[in-house]
Order: C-alpha cells, then sequence, then structure tokens
DNA sequence: GATGAATGAGGGTTCATTCAT
DNA sequence: AATGAATGAACCCTCATTCAT
C-alpha cells in the first residue's frame, strides 16, 4: 500500500545514498522528538521540518507522505526496541528466572527509553480506527514483542512443573500490562523508583505463578 | 483557564434552563460518539455538530471553546463511571473478597462500556504534554478511580492479616493495569472472553497476595 | 457524486437564503472570469476569492469543493446561453429559414459572449480524460445545444423536399463546427466582422444544402 | 523570451551531439503520451521523466524550463503533421480535385495522428491568454496548416470559374473547421466512420462551392 | 436559543526549478 | 550527460472561532 519512492529511480540500483539514508535517520529522528513532545496530531510536517532545520517539501523528497514517514518511525522505533531486548535475553535458565530477566530487562527499556515509549503508544493509538483495528503494518504491541514470547515461558514453567495452573494468556497481559503502566504512571508519579518497582513486580509475579503450598 | 461561563448567561438569570442543559448533555452525548468512532483529533465540532443535527456555531453557544467541549465530555464519563462503581461497591467484607468485587466491577463496567473507555482513553492520551503531566482537571486514571480506594483495600488486608507484604502501590498498579489493559487488548482480541478473563484475575492476585506457605 | 452542502442543514428546510444565492452568484461570476483570463488550470481559488474580494475559505462555505464551484460555473453559462437561444428561436417556418436563425443566433451569441465561451471551452477540455470521454454531468457541446435540434431541422428540411439528400449528421456537424471555430478563429483575426460571417455561412449552407439544378 | 540555449551547451562545440540529440527526441516524444493522455496541467515533469526513466533534473539539462520543452514538442507535431500533408500534395489538377485531396489528406491525418491532435489541441488551449491570443511561437492552426494554402486553392478555383463566388476566408474556415472537429467529436462519438464522413464533406463542399444552375 | 456568514491559521501535497557534483 | 538533494510558491482543503442577527 505504501510504495517507498515514487520519484527517481531512472535506473535500476534504487539503493539510497548515505545521505539519502542519513536524512531519512535525522528527519525519523526529528519526528520522533515532536511526536513525543507533541503528541502525533501536532506532529506536523512543518513542525518536523523545523526541528531538522529543513523545509516541508524536504521531507517529501525523503518520504511519499506523512504517512510513511510515521510508519518508519514506528519500524525505528521497533528496531531498536528489539536490538535492546536482544542483548539482554539470556536463555538456558529456568523459567522463573527467564521470566525476571524479562520483567527487569523491559522495566529497564521503558525507564531508559521513555520517549520511544511515548511514541509508539501515541501511534499505536492515533492509527487505531473505529472498531479498534490498527492500521499499522506491524505488531502494534509496545516494544514489538507481542504476548508470544512471555507466553512461551510461561508455558514451559507450566510443563517443567516449575509454575502452578492458570490460564497463561491471562498471566502474560497482565504481567505487559504491569510494564507498559510505567509510562502512564510516570506522568502522575514523576519520582517513581522504577528498579524497585522492577524488584516489587518480580516478587509479585513469583508468588502470582509458583505453587502456594510448600513443605 | 477555563471558564464555565457564567458571563454569557443571557438576561441575567445565574441557572440555565432546561433546554439549555438537555442540549448540553445531547451534545456531549454526541461528542462522545464521535470521539470513540473516529478518534480525538478527527472528532471535529463539525463532526459533532452534524451527529446533533445542530450547526456548529450553536456548539459555541453552549461552550466556550471545544477544550471545555471535551472536558465535560470526560468529565461526564467520570461522573457515570462512578456512579456505577458505586452501585456494585459492598462494604463489610474481607479485603480478599472486597479485592474480588473490586476486579469483578471494574471488568464488568469495560466489558459493557466499552465506547466509553476508548473516549477516556483517546483524551487522556491526547492532553498529556510533552513531560507526560495531564492537562486535564481530573485524574486521569481511567474511571475516576485513581489508586488511592484500591490502595485502601490492599492495606486493610495487610493489617488484617489476610494478605502477604507487599509494596501496595505496585500491587494496586498492577491490579489496575490488567484491568485498564483490557480496553486496547479489545482491539487486538475482540473475543476476548471477558468473564473468564476476570474469575483468572481474581485467582492470579488471590495468589499474588496471600502467603505461599500454608500448613 | 456531487454532494451540494455538507455542513448545516440542521432542520429540514435547506432553502438557500438570499444572501447565500447572492454570494454563490457572485462567486460563480468571479471564476467565470478568471477562467475566461486565465484559463481553467491557473483559475486557482485564491483568484477566484481575491477576485470576489473574499476569503478563500468563503468560497468553501458556499461551495464544498473546487470542483463544484466549476461545475456550477458550467451549468450557470449553460442555463445564460439556453435563455438567450430560446428568446430567439423562432418556430412555423420553412427548414430554410429556421436554419438560416439557427447560424444567426448562434453566431450571434458567440459575438456577444466571448466570455462565456472561453469558459465553456476551457472546462470542457480540461475536464476530459485520457480517452477524451467528459466528467462532465451536463452535454458537454457548447452552449448545451448538441447536434439533435440542428439534426431535425435538416431532416424536416429533407422530408418536406426543401433540401436535397445528404448525411444530416455531417451536415450539423459542419455546421456547428462552422459556428464553434468561431472562438479560437477571434484570437488569430481580432477585426473578424461577425455579421458578415454569419451571412457567409447561411449563403454558404444554402448552397450546400439545396438541390443544385434549377429550371 | 525563450532562448534554444545556445550558450549552455558545453565545451565550445555548438553542434548538439548524438546522444543529446536522440534524448531530447525520447523526451518530447514521452511528453507527446504523457500530454495525450493526462491533458497538458496534469502532464508534469515527474510525470514526463517517469516515463522516459530519467530524473527530473535531466530534463533541465536539455531544455532550459517547461514551457521550452512544450513549445518543442508543438513545433515536432507540427512538423511531422506538414511532412505527412506533403507526401499527398497533388499538384496540376483542378481546384476541386485539390479541394477534394485536401479534405481527404487532412482527414486522413487526424484517423490516423489522434494522439497528435490531442497534443495539438490541448496546448493551443492552454497557451492561450485573456484576449485569446496565443503565446506559442507558431501558428496555432492545427497540423500547422494555417488557412493559406486552402485559401489558394479556393481562389484559383473561382478564377478558373470552377467555383462560384463566395468569400474565400468563409469557405475556407468552415472546410477547416469541419476537419478540426473531428477530434473533438471522436470523444462524443468513438465510432465516427471517417471515411464516410471525408465522403460527405467532400461532397457538401463540392455543392457549396460550384454553381448551383447548370444546363 | 440558535444560526448564517465569514475568517485566519494551518494541514498535507505537488510543482517547476536550482545548484553542486 | 545526468543525477541527488533541496527549495519556495502555490495548491485545495479543514479547523476552531467570531460576530451580527
Amino acid at each position: 500500500m505504501i510504495t517507498v519512492r515514487s520519484e527517481k529511480i531512472p535506473n535500476g540500483k534504487s539503493e539510497r545514498t548515505f545521505v539519502d539514508i542519513a536524512r531519512r535517520a535525522q528527519l525519523v529522528e526529528c519526528a520522533i522528538d515532536a511526536i513525543a513532545e507533541l503528541g502525533l496530531p501536532k506532529a506536523s510536517l512543518a513542525e518536523v521540518a523545523k526541528r531538522a532545520g529543513v523545509t516541508k517539501t524536504t521531507i517529501f523528497y525523503h518520504f511519499t507522505s506523512r504517512e510513511e514517514l510515521i510508519h518508519e518511525v514506528f519500524a525505528s522505533v521497533l528496531r531498536q526496541g528489539a536490538e535492546f531486548m536482544a542483548e539482554r535475553t539470556t536463555s538456558g535458565q529456568s523459567a522463573a528466572a527467564e521470566l525476571q530477566t524479562y520483567i527487569e530487562a523491559n522495566v529497564a527499556y521503558i525507564d531508559t527509553h521513555r520517549k520511544q515509549v511515548r511514541v509508539l503508544t501515541a501511534i499505536a493509538m492515533n492509527f487505531t480506527d473505529a472498531d479498534g483495528r490498527t492500521r499499522l503494518p506491524h505488531d502494534a504491541s509496545v516494544y514489538g514483542t507481542s504476548l508470544a514470547p512471555l507466553q512461551a515461558i510461561l508455558e514451559r514453567g507450566q510443563r517443567a512443573g516449575e509454575f502452578r495452573d492458570f490460564s497463561t494468556r491471562t498471566m502474560a497481559m497482565t504481567v505487559r500490562a504491569a510494564i507498559d503502566v510505567i509510562g502512564p504512571q510516570l506522568s502522575v508519579i514523576p519520582d517513581l523508583d522504577l528498579d524497585a518497582y522492577a524488584r516489587d513486580l518480580v516478587s509479585l509475579f513469583r508468588h502470582a505463578t509458583t505453587q502456594e503450598a510448600r513443605p
């Protein structure tokens, strides 16, 4: 639906130039700032252009439309997020340990990427139509991490006998919700201690997932 | 900043007439529909007016600005939500039972007031500025029920020895998050069984709050 | 396809006001001037608005889009043209006399309505797509007078024995072409004597239509 | 006003290279297609460039402006048209025969060069200003054949006694008009039989030009 | 109590054009 | 001989808002 570039490409090799790539990146970065600060609707092309020290038209040289720019913003943030996560995801642990890692890594991400989180939710919200269906090409679940990997951890824990019996979907949703709520809550409680919060969550979900009766 | 227009009420009478009140209510209702269906940014005054079968200017007779209308929408939905909650909140129970009631009532509200939930989040999102601080007069926490009452339940449970030791704030945030996430998740999983979800949550938080070791 | 008015009309009676009608007429008139002078593509809304001493937005209050304005321009000119013709069309004459009247009336119209003729052709041209098919709601043939009435005259003349045998369609096309060519030719020959031209045409087509051999 | 860029030709050589000439021709050809399909206003440089598999800027290497390109398009089509005509113009005939040839050749041209005809009229229309005066360097009369040669035939016929007495200018205009109208009419009547039309015209103008009374 | 008419600011987008490479 | 990158002007159109009635 969104074709990447309508002009140029006279010869077959439509590789992007260094400068082009740099500009695109810069524009995406400025768009991220604008969206984070003003919200998606007020992040006009004029605003983005101003921040980039560039004319509105220049944006159209690098992106076919505002929508393409925003899609790129979304994809870009998602990409960065995935990298961040990949780095701190360890394997070969117990499910419980893995769940702990998951929670800690995610909270850490939010702590250090508040701008990105704002952007993600802003875009996800505004690209949803009447019946709630998303018009975004990517999984709208924040940080690109849908519930699937989390649910996988939980299921493995259940199979291994580490975890008690519960709905893995509900548990996964709750874990993610407890993480994602940080963004909005930071507005209300600016001095929220995220390290403590992470510790609390780990403990909370250890109790929630494990067998209660122990000899 | 937002004056509730006392000066504009005509011919000296300081009270609003019946018609006036009715029209305001109708306009608010139409605005709710528009926002729920189209999102806040696309819910223009033209759109609201059309739905109300009224001219754009008429809105300005009843509200001083678009912003006031939206504030009223927000307050109105909050008011309704509070009523709903008040009706199904019982007292004189154990903390555990009260927590269960809280969860069930809240999920039920979301289940039966999806439109309102959409409106609330839509407004909350778009009325947040750069540093996340809300520009809304009311507590943005959905349904007007901030964390306070929930936290009160949890503390009572701890004092009564029903609940184990944990951060009541973190627990309260997680409970609310697990509830509030339903709205967004309904977009992704439209056939989500909310009764089951409520049951799962009750169980989940019973495990999370109570002592694990039992004789 | 083009709905007339999207806003207002809260109550059923969507009658236009006096002022509204007047403004619409004025705007149409200014549009006619602009198109005649600058051609359709350069007759921007800004240009029309300037001529009307009004803001661009005002045009949108009276017309839903530029396209609607132009359609109205087209229709308006056509209407005026039809009136003009109706006034000088006599009946109960011989076919030959009627043909003469037709030619004279048409040439007179062009002579006195050069602006309108320019507008008509300008719009007709630019609202034609690749395969030549018109996207206009009305018959694009100038002055709304398609070939039909002309052809009717010619057929009557043939049936009455006044005219010789010929293709009425070709003859009709030629008559109209000889008339319509005046517009373009006026550019090349500004001092073209239209009275003389009309007389010449009448003579030309008398020879072309009537039997050549006479006793 | 429009200099044919002698100064911009690089490295001193005053002649255009082969490649240069070829590209110009190609660009003109693509412009012709674009104008024929989309009309002059929508035949943007971007569009032409795309069709030529070239960048917009390349066009500016070969032409100083869009206007120059279009002038060249116009001239080119005219040139081709003149060649076509030159080939089928015979001499040493009676004026009547020559008129017949003229009509037949012109109709044949239109029949086989509809694209070109579209382009010619499209350009002629849009390059005309307020008072109708053309801003084109060449005679706007289609196919470069102004009325002059046609009028010459008619005058010769009158001098030779073949033709009756009539205004040669009016007659010439009518002949051309009847020919030129084919283009527009083809839009309305796509299955117009041009051979028949040519035959009809020949007959029509034989009657119109010759003495009516014969022994 | 409500409307009709108008507006200024700003939205995204396309255009022909330029300049350095 | 051609392109990549950028631009200013203009495009149509929508917005919330005002003022007289």
